[in-house]
DNA sequence: CGTTAATCGAGACGGTACGTCCTGTCTTCGG
DNA sequence: CCGAAGACAGGACGTACCGTCTCGATTAACG
């Protein structure tokens, strides 16, 4: 996932010279994540303080991504951990599973860092790759589960799948970016999102 | 609304020496939002940019503003022009009037630079001003609108109104952020969202 | 004779803006001598050792010179003082006194930094400005007391000015380069040089 | 010469493994004398740029000299060739002749490299060892002929030998390390040295 | 003939300095 | 007093080398 991962198998000619260190690789990685938690942005925050925490030099740093969105995303891909996988019973529960773990994470400071993630993306071009190696993903899951969910009947036959993503992931979405109130427990509004989507908010008037 | 504007009723004195020259004002928000129109993200934007591109010294600037994330809060909010006001007919149709602004504007401009705002919001706290003066009348008016259709019986009884909020302006305030597919019609877009926040998307089996 | 002094009658415009410090100008010309003083090299010594000693940021420095070498010779020529002025009576006084002021000053630093200067020139273009301003004018003023030797007859009439130029300098600017021997007294030098050189070193059986 | 030869036998115990390449002493030293010879000063040539040139790795010029000043005085040693010879029949022509060398040389590039020598040499204590191996043995010869001169009375039985060194050196290496005039002939410049060394500049009105 | 050990090329390592650019403040001038 | 122009101290940028190190692959002489 790492752009600087020397596939090994990528060629069977392996590098010549001195290989590059694994332990910078995580020194650094965990400096930009320490940093970000910190508080600073992806522009507050500098390489040089990257290089200085990590202890590394900068051109260790230069040397493994080009600029410093490529490092950021691949700092936020590496917190992120592994796609989330559903239990496959109830639609209804996977969904909000799924929705929970939008802006949280076992690991504290990943809920500060993951919405510096988002803002970047739509306005900078060099994030775009961003979007396919974490987002996406999750997003293919909760596709797969709501595409389920119309084939058994729970969720309607004319269902438009990439619509109904946009209903359940965007009010989580907005939620964690925006912070508007930062004592909202995630599950609890997982759930209140997907009841409310699910039954619609129409009153006896509409019907 | 411009914080250092000296308006001149504020006082019964009026100020000595030379005033402020109202050209000046005009040409350095114009400058920001040409270049936020450019695509450069607020913190590219260098303020040494904006005095060159209006031709006045940097000193004018700050003059006026304290700090380049002031200029730009006041340089959007001058942008997005007055509240909405809605025709208070039809609740969906309000709802879909409201939605189909968001992220699109007879300036052409306007897209672009609209999604440099919210990003920067929860990650610089400077910039919570901003959220007071652009989008909170904003969400006061669907707000109401969600509250007429409650009383007139259009929408739930027991309804949620903050989450039914989320629920409407979540999924069009991530598609413009982050523009999955810039093709996407705004008004087509608002009035999907709508019908199905209206109808829910559980199917038979569920019911 | 600095390159960057700014010539008050070059135009009868007068610059806008903000004037230039010469308190800067000062305080990084004495931070490059200290600092050529402590042993320093004109390579080994860093801009921004310079800036730091000189209480000064970087740009200031460049502003005023596009490179170390031009900064280096403005230093040198103004520890050099003025140009030295003889006596005009003897002529072999005339010129131990002036092959004397070679490689020693009243000011203690200036013996270790004039030997920083001469080795740059020959290999650094940037450096031939220095020739102009600081060793020609010193140079002109020993040719005009050679020339005045061969019109009073103390000097043969067919001398080659020029060649006696190199005749006198050249043993005194070796010694002060290579320092082979730094005990040396600098005034007896010049008088061992200069009656050597006025009598020749040719022995009975030569004549 | 070279500080790094590893002369065996120094030790009767011959150094196990792999002996060191004689291929890259060779272009380690070429490629350094080519690159000063682009008109690079010892500072400014790189010993990267040297590895890449020889195709050498750069711990293949560190395992042999502890830094670039004894590189670069090895390598400027190698170039000088043989201590000249004198004919010892006259003086006179035996001072020219190696003067004449000063500064001059058959293979092209020496002339330019050579004067890269001595500036280092006073300013840099690395460099002292170069004195020793190049300087002083050409110096010992010109001694020998200025004794030879003493004792067959064609100089002055009183003559000061190392202040009649400088007289005859001076000038000369002035001249190539400055090269006030590139065009000067050094066997022309050599000539009219010695001679006016030789008779004086004194005028009638002297004697 | 296989072991051993120093060599080779290549290049990554932690650093330092480079020269450029921008920030937010200041200092001058003319209007 | 305002406006423009621009200098100021500071600090991050991305590049280039430094001198050291770590690789896998040679390349001899020794056992």
């Amino acid at each position: 996932m790492t752009s600087a991962s020397t596939a090994p198998a990528d060629q069977d000619r392996k590098a010549p010279g001195r290989p590059r260190s694994a332990r910078a690789d995580e020194a650094i990685i965990d400096a930009v994540l320490d940093l970000l938690a910190e508080g600073l942005s992806a522009d507050t925050m500098s390489i040089e303080a990257v290089a200085a925490r990590a202890g590394v030099g900068k051109a260790t740093i230069y040397r493994r991504w080009p600029n410093k969105d490529a490092l950021i995303v691949d700092a936020v891909a590496s917190m992120k951990g592994p796609v989330p996988v559903v239990r496959g019973e109830s639609v209804r529960d996977d969904l909000i599973a799924l929705l929970s773990r939008v802006g949280q994470s076992t690991d504290g400071r990943t809920a500060k860092v993951m919405s510096c993630l988002l803002p970047e993306i739509q306005r900078n071009t060099n994030m775009h790759g961003c979007y396919q190696s974490v987002i996406e993903p999750r997003r293919q899951v909760m596709r797969d589960v709501l595409e389920r969910g119309v084939r058994t009947g729970v969720l309607r036959p004319d269902l438009d799948v990439e619509l109904a993503l946009s209903l359940l992931s965007g009010p989580v979405l907005l939620q964690s970016l925006l912070q508007w109130n930062p004592a909202v427990d995630s599950r609890d509004l997982a759930t209140r999102v997907v009841d409310a989507v699910f039954a619609g908010i129409a009153g006896p008037a509409q019907r």
